[in-house]
DNA sequence: TCGTGGACTGCAATCGAGTGCAGCCTGACG
DNA sequence: CGTCAGGCTGCACTCGATTGCAGTCCACGA
């Protein structure tokens, strides 16, 4: 709230020496051909020396756009999320748009409290990062025409646009990088199984053993109830005390990759030389870790330049139909995997 | 963009057979004291059962209150600023208030660019965490009126309102756990000197030495030009090339001290038995190294809900006073540090 | 019986910008 | 010299909610 009142149109307009209406015209681009060339340029020049700026309120309230679009992701305070946000704003920013972040906490009650706040502060769209398999909400909002984009999860039944990373590929690259090592009997500690990344990743994971022809042990493959590190270390821990064989794990993500971690110091294991482990994702500062993670690498910031540029694709033309685009990815090889001993 | 428009006032009002204005009185709290009070249960009751949801855009134009305000931090990427960011949200969206979030990148040019499209969207308030020492456009802004509250650093000669953690007593702490492991010689890798963090830790290091009498020696004081691994890394190396001898670290903060850790790693030099560190802010994952840092943790999400609290107090009434609040900081002691070597 | 006050409610203006429509003026053409 | 087209500009209304002001109605007291 500055001291001095920032000037309106119809100052400008006034100091200008033209009605309102011409002033706002020549101040447009869009509209600025209907007005005298010169009457243009002067207004533009007043607008300037008064240091206007036009009230994206005023104008939102006419032309019902906000300039705005929401955010929803489960918590910003997961690393994971940080470099998709900053990919959305470096697309939105330059367009003219900004973004409004809400963290639903993985909790649908408060994920549809804060969808519904969103759409009162009249959000012209939606990037949605927190999509469950199932999810009336989502189908819902989509029917009634809301324009959104999901990232890095896709739900059924919503035929909305999406930018994921291609898990499969990810997940084929860490068993065949494994396999290549010599490892024969690989466990996976898979994500939810109510996540469809978890559900993908899964799915690639045994896709990839048999392909490659390794041992394919229904044991081997656990999944974890949350995405977390201690999710991940009681999932290790059930596989050993089931005394199941294996010299390696593709963990469901770098945070249950962690969680191995910790169970290794607890008991003794050493890392890569008992086993070997992969992860999920990169992480900022996984590669600090002893011994530094070997993972998949996904370009976050990427992944959020195109969630972004979708959704304004879809704002300019409303009826572009949805599509989806799925990023590659690399595998970071570092000092977690190594040959099976013996 | 619901298929369906979202019912208006008006609609409202029509419904429930009142004008709109008896209407809008009706669901404002604050006015509904003016309108009788089975009238008032009716305009409410149609208001729920047509979902009806005022629009802060046109609420804004008339009050000329948006509801937002400016979140400026240098990045988001930088795990120090999630905390403090959901701290933030976590106070403002039960008050009805959304944040809006620009990066700064440290880019003083873009700071201004940044600060000038939040204005633009007509924030209520900035909350902003990238004051440097010297920072003409925050005294200017000040002095127009805007109100807004300093995280983490504090700008000379603005007397805004700031949060800060007590960085003294944290590095305080840090001196004092290495003297009573043994250390002497204590080395201190320093934030930028351009940033008032920077200066004031540094400022604390030099005092706690003297405090406790251990070796005083300038070419143990050495200053990093960005808060980064590299440069950490950058600053021990000229260190430990200008043969200087030393015991243990404290670092600025955790950034720098996972460059000592790239450091000790390449030269073969092991922590904690060569050389002790500490860092500085407990960031997310610094206790999954190894060894686990020893750190002081700033608690993130509280500075974030102090930073948001006052900026509404701010907000609601403009003649307060500005305040400062100092949170305190602890030690987490982890497997960074042990008692010097013979 | 009339006046007065209080409790409600409606009217109309307002916030700042955008826009359909009408009117002005000029220049060109018949 | 009259007419018409086209280029500009201004008028006035609109977006949706808020609010000062002016009623209206009723009850109560003088």
């Amino acid at each position: 709230m500055p001291a001095v009142q920032t000037p309106t149109l119809r100052d400008v307009a006034e100091a200008a020496g033209v009605h309102a209406a011409t002033a706002s015209r020549a101040l447009n681009p869009a509209t600025r051909g209907l007005v005298n060339a010169d009457t243009a340029r002067r207004v533009i020049k007043v607008a300037e020396t008064l240091g206007y700026r036009p009230n994206p309120i005023a104008r939102g309230l006419k032309t019902s756009r906000s300039g705005t679009v929401g955010l929803v992701i489960p918590d910003l305070t997961n690393p994971l999320f940080p470099p998709i946000v900053r990919g959305i704003e470096d697309v939105l920013e330059p367009a003219g748009y900004s973004g409004l972040i809400v963290n639903t906490d993985n909790d649908p009650g408060r994920e549809r409290a804060q969808i519904e706040l969103l759409r009162g502060r009249q959000v012209e769209g939606l990037i949605v990062a927190t999509a469950r398999v199932e999810h009336p909400l989502l189908q819902q909002l989509h029917r009634e025409g809301v324009k959104m984009v999901m990232v890095n999860r896709r739900a059924d039944g919503v035929d909305a646009s999406s930018v994921t990373a291609d898990d499969a590929e990810g997940v084929a690259l860490a068993v065949q990088h494994l396999a290549d090592l010599g490892h024969r009997r690989i466990a996976h500690l898979a994500g939810p199984q109510v996540t469809s990344t978890g559900v993908v990743r899964a799915k690639a994971f045994r896709a990839s053993v048999r392909e490659l022809g390794l041992d394919e042990d229904p044991a081997l493959v656990r999944s974890c109830d949350f995405w977390s590190e201690e999710e991940g270390a009681k999932a290790l821990r059930r596989l050993l005390d089931d005394g199941v064989e294996f010299t390696a794990i593709v963990a469901g993500n770098d945070l249950i990759a962690l969680g191995c971690y910790d169970v290794f110091a607890e008991l003794g294991i050493t890392c890569p030389d008992d086993v070997s482990v992969v992860g999920f994702n990169d992480m900022p500062f996984i590669d600090k870790l002893r011994p530094p993670l070997t993972t998949v690498a996904v370009p976050h910031h990427q992944v959020g330049v195109e969630a972004a540029r979708m959704l304004l694709e879809g704002l300019e033309e409303p009826d572009r139909p949805p599509r989806s685009v799925l990023l590659p990815l690399t595998l970071t090889v570092r000092g977690s995997t190594a040959p099976p001993r013996g």
